[in-house]
RNA sequence: GCCACCGUAGCUCAGUGGUAGAGCACACCCUUGGUAAGGGUGAGGUCGUGGGUUCAAGCCCCAUCGGUGGCUCCA
């Protein structure tokens, strides 16, 4: 006879098997009411499954104790408000075929099959929510009902859904002894779907809800497997939590980086320069130059040399690397000098031939570099080096280019060519661990600097089973366990994810996500055995003999194109001073104090900070809110009583009052130091905001 | 690359087959106003591009380029 345990430590003893429902209403009518599911033993759970053993149990509701919404609860309603519009488009689309139907972070979605028959699309929606606003007014339980696994076959394979059957069949293989449906009201006259639970008890619970796009998904995620129709949507418990979570997502609209991009003017993509390369605006590149000397100080400090390489380089030596092998499919096609291509040409080589040939090695050409390693490597490869040199660090803004599926390529995120902060550290072996300390502080100090603390890291290490991988496994080894123990020197948590690494070498990645939810990868640092292996590297050791180096490559901020995508949503297009396009702004009152504004501004520009006036004859007003739309840092409004004490009104942006008055002498300084120290010391914070 | 949707003034968008619209931005004039939009006037578009259907196409059809959301991919 089970007895249950409540979340409050007390127990409720029962003669005989109980539901989670039952216990809800002993306890009181408002958690029965409020009742959605059930935790059992920390498992999620319909309110109607009995409880037969003694238990654990937590009454699922859509509230937490302490407030907010209840994950738990999102999860119930969110799973069978997927079941509603699985109905729903079932209904309207006979030929749909239901294929799977999970819920996520902020919603759910089901992928259809609609093959052979009318395909679903956004103008749909309306008639679709309708039809779901019914079944939900309707108010059916969702029913659950099991049979044994070969029993439940038969009755998929009558029903004749290859979908159904693979998810059963997984089901199945994971170690289920039976299967089982959900029915919206009563099995075998209500609609039902193969499905795991749980499930709020009817559809009556769901609270509020919205389609909210389509998209595509091949099945199982296999692009030769059928194409399948995905439908997200999202649900909440109330109308109110709904709305808050739209215009939570209209916020975020507003802090994309290629909304903010074109509205502060930071970058520019050109149809006509092509898909996917960044045309650098002069606001844009204010930020990158600034982010660029930031990150040279730090490296001139860490004993890094600078170098300059092109931006293209002879087939031969990514065939060397491995690179032209690897990755042929990712990199802009090969460069063909002109006589070899007539040469060529008079022979009547085809295109599969030329393809072929260049593979081979029997034309040579030019590639656009797809990585800084090979032309560092060769720069190392220069001269001979001895033991006492190493490591030797070699770092350069280098631009890369790579042929990004053009489905995947938008804003800065990501293109086809980039700039990344690269550096090849060689190092004797015995100094892998701590360049790798060195590499990840510096990424700290950068990440620190700018305030970015949401970010994951993660530890790429080779998939055993895929043969994609070059170099010695013992080498592999000794790189991967380096990884692993700087990863554990940061003190953040990391997860280790086989399958990541890159194909010459082990990596620490860090990952941020951006306004979308997207997980995009920043800074890296990669082990690499094995390059200095292909290039044959070696330096001198103390016993006179040649050892081989081993390559540390690192990019903290990964790419610029990427970093400043994400570097503008983190900051909402407001960088701080040092960062700032345009670090103030002069607003004379009138024509009055125009020629005292023109001073100051002389100053600001003379003291080298990047200030603009703003002399229109438009009011204060208009002046505030157009400077305020730049998301300037500081606005100095001047009129005739400044003038006259030789001090500036200080305005900061995100503060909406007058921060009080400043000496023009102490205000051009302040802001001096605000840049130097990189925001260390603020105006705004010595004016008591 | 695949699927869906979108492409109209510098920007944001309206315009369902019959002579292209609004707001903001821009230019000029009036206004000289102390902390998030003072008023007026004006200029600005071969409706992404190329074909087709039609007496007539921004609107319908096809192709193509580009964008968005996903999927797949990402050294």
């Amino acid at each position: 006879m089970p007895s249950i345990r409540l979340p409050d430590g007390s127990i409720r003893r029962y003669d005989r098997p109980v539901t989670a429902a039952e216990v809800a209403r002993d306890i009181g009518p408002g958690l029965a009411k409020a009742a959605l599911g059930a935790k059992v033993d920390g498992e999620l759970s319909d309110l109607a499954r009995p409880l037969e053993r003694d238990c654990a149990l937590a009454i699922v509701t859509a509230r937490k104790r302490e407030g907010g919404a209840d994950p738990d609860g999102l999860f119930l309603i969110r799973h069978s408000t997927a079941h509603v519009m699985a109905e729903a488009i079932s209904r309207l689309f006979p030929h749909a075929r239901l294929v799977y139907g999970p819920p996520l972070e902020t919603g759910f979605y089901y992928d259809i099959s609609v093959e052979g028959g009318r395909p679903i699309s956004s103008d749909d929606f309306p008639a679709i929510e309708a039809e779901m606003a019914r079944i939900i007014a309707e108010d059916r339980a969702f029913t659950r009902y099991e049979m044994p696994a070969a029993q439940g076959m038969e009755k998929l394979r009558a029903e004749g859904s290859k979908f159904k059957l693979d998810n059963a069949e997984r089901a199945r293989e994971a170690g289920s002894a039976s299967l089982s449906w959900y029915a919206t009201g009563v099995p075998g006259t209500d609609w039902e779907d193969l499905c795991r639970g749980p499930h709020v008890p009817s559809t009556g619970r769901i609270g509020a809800f919205k389609l909210m796009s389509l998209a595509s998904s091949y099945w199982k995620g296999d692009e030769s497997l059928d194409r399948l129709t995905r439908v997200y949507g999202t649900a909440f418990a109330t109308k109110e939590e709904l709305a808050a979570h739209l215009t939570q997502l209209d916020e975020a609209k507003k802090r994309d980086h290629r909304v903010l991009g074109r509205q502060l003017r930071l970058f520019h993509v050109d149809e006509m320069v092509g898909q996917g390369l960044i045309l650098w605006t002069p606001n844009g590149s204010i930020v990158r130059q600034e982010l660029q000397n930031f990150i040279s100080e730090e490296l001139r400090k860490q004993g890094y040399t600078q170098v300059f390489t092109p931006h293209i380089g002879k087939l031969d030596l990514y065939r060397t690397s491995g690179h032209f092998p690897y990755y042929r499919e990712s990199q802009y096609p090969p460069i063909v000098e002109h006589e070899q291509m007539a040469a060529l040409a008079k022979e009547g080589c085809s295109c599969a031939d030329l393809a072929n040939r260049l593979e081979k090695g029997e034309v040579d050409g030019y590639l656009l570099k797809p990585m800084n390693c090979p032309h560092h490597i060769r720069i190392f490869a220069s001269q001979p080096h001895s033991y006492r040199d190493m490591p030797v660090r070699l770092s350069e803004f280098g631009t890369v280019y790579r042929w990004e599926q053009s489905g995947e390529i938008g804003g800065m995120t990501r293109v086809r060519g980039f700039t990344q902060d690269d550096a090849h550290l060689f190092c004797r072996e015995d100094q892998v661990a701590q360049e790798l300390l060195g590499c990840l502080s510096l990424v700290k100090l950068i990440f620190g600097t700018l305030g970015m603390h949401d970010y994951r890291v993660r530890v790429g290490l080779r998939d055993p089973d895929s043969a994609k991988y070059v170099g010695d496994p013992r080498n592999w080894d000794k790189a991967e366990d380096a990884c692993r123990t700087a990863a554990r020197t940061l003190g953040v948590p990391f997860s280790e994810e086989p399958g990541e690494a890159a194909f010459y070498g082990p990596k620490i990645d860090f990952v941020v996500k951006d306004v979308i939810g997207r997980s995009w990868q920043l800074g890296t640092v990669q082990v690499d055995y094995n390059l200095p292996e292909r290039f044959d590297l070696s330096y001198i050791g103390a016993d006179n003999q040649a050892h081989r180096p081993v390559m540390i490559h690192r990019a903290p901020f990964g790419s610029m194109e990427r970093f400043i995508g994400c570097l503008i949503e983190h900051f909402a297009g407001a960088f701080p001073l040092w960062l700032a396009p345009e670090q103030a702004r002069v607003l004379p009152i009138s024509e009055k104090s125009a020629e005292y504004a023109r001073g100051l501004h002389a100053a600001l520009a003379g003291a080298g900070l990047r200030a603009s006036i703003d002399e229109s004859n438009d009011r204060i007003q208009a002046k505030i809110k157009s400077a305020s739309e730049m998301k300037i840092p500081y606005l100095a409004v001047v009129g005739p009583r400044d003038a006259e004490s030789r001090r500036v009104s200080v305005r900061a942006f995100g503060i909406e009052a007058n921060l009080g008055e400043v000496g023009l002498d102490e205000f051009v300084d302040r802001l001096v130091r605000e840049h130097r120290t990189r925001g260390a010391e603020t105006l705004r914070g010595t004016l008591g905001r």
